[in-house]
DNA sequence: CGCAGCGCCTGAAGGC
DNA sequence: TGCCTTCAGGCGCTGC
């Protein structure tokens, strides 16, 4: 599933083919989420920025186009098929070439909306800052989680203390800040580890391309290498990197969470 | 306002 | 072999 270090990947690969260029959409899927794909008619594509997990173009007309994509989605530059079954939107490039998002279960979602107007956007309007930022450090995430009841790993999910860590890269960074994610309270000590090993996380994902477990791929439908280098995420039954206790594996809301009983502590 | 729970989707994998 | 069930999960929405 795209999270921050894949949707960031997919911003750098758009940027050489997609930033200057004019789009006219040539197909949208009927879905509600995708139709606003069928608002790009002759807009240019100024700049390509990110915002935790959504790719904000900012285009030429004052407005913003803002992809999402979700668990399945992809933006794919002159794919092979460009027609498939899971073709949610087509645009055509002045540089001749196709800009395709393809989204198998269609969790993805495209808006266009006037630039900085998120009101549409809850998740992205209420984004905690950026963890790859100086805005971000354990003061912060601190500060942002103190007044939580919630469990750790449920309020990293929230995209509201810190932007951009979905379930791969918070049970990394969790086991590798040997934090529980049924912690309630971090400790200031604590929320500058955790705080640190998201950074670590993500920064290594970037460096290996992305993780690719299935759907992810970049721009040219290269896939990623991070998947070779995790150390939690998905390895429940295996044994723990650092201690050698086998990895356990519970449900917190509704998504599969791996950690270490004997080394990730409340 | 904060938080929990639900629904959206479809391919892969497992059971019989 | 083939049908059926279960699982994967980010986010918007609803209701307490």
């Amino acid at each position: 599933m795209p999270e921050l270090p894949e949707v960031e990947m997919v911003r750098r690969g758009l940027l050489s083919s997609v930033r200057g260029r004019t789009l006219h959409c040539s197909y949208a899927h009927e879905s509600s989420k995708f139709a606003a794909a069928a608002e790009l008619t002759g807009q240019g594509v100024v700049d390509i920025c990110r915002r935790g997990k959504y790719l904000i173009a900012a285009l030429d007309d004052g407005r913003e186009f803002i992809v999402h994509l979700g668990m399945t989605g992809a933006l794919l530059v002159d794919p092979l098929d460009r027609a498939g079954p899971h073709v949610r939107a087509v645009w055509h490039m002045d540089s001749g070439q196709d800009l395709v998002f393809n989204d198998v279960r269609r969790f993805g979602r495209l808006a266009v909306v006037v630039a900085g107007d998120y009101s549409e956007l809850p998740t992205l309007r209420d984004m905690g800052p950026e963890p790859l930022s100086d805005a971000f450090d354990g003061a912060v995430l601190h500060a942002l989680t103190v007044r939580s009841s919630s469990h750790i790993k449920t309020q990293l999910l929230s995209q509201r203390p810190v932007a951009g860590v979905g379930n791969i890269y918070a049970d990394e960074a969790l086991w590798m800040a040997q934090i529980h994610p049924r912690c309630r309270q971090l400790s200031k000590p604590r929320a500058e580890r955790l705080a640190t090993a998201i950074q670590e996380v993500l920064s290594e994902a970037i460096d290996h391309g992305g993780t690719t477990l299935s759907d992810y791929r970049q721009v040219d439908g290269s896939k990623g290498q991070n998947q070779k280098h995790l150390h939690c995420y998905g390895r429940a039954g295996e044994l723990c990197d650092r201690c050698g206790t086998e990895l356990s594996r519970t449900v917190m809301q509704g998504r599969g969470t791996t950690f270490c009983r004997k080394c990730q502590s409340y």
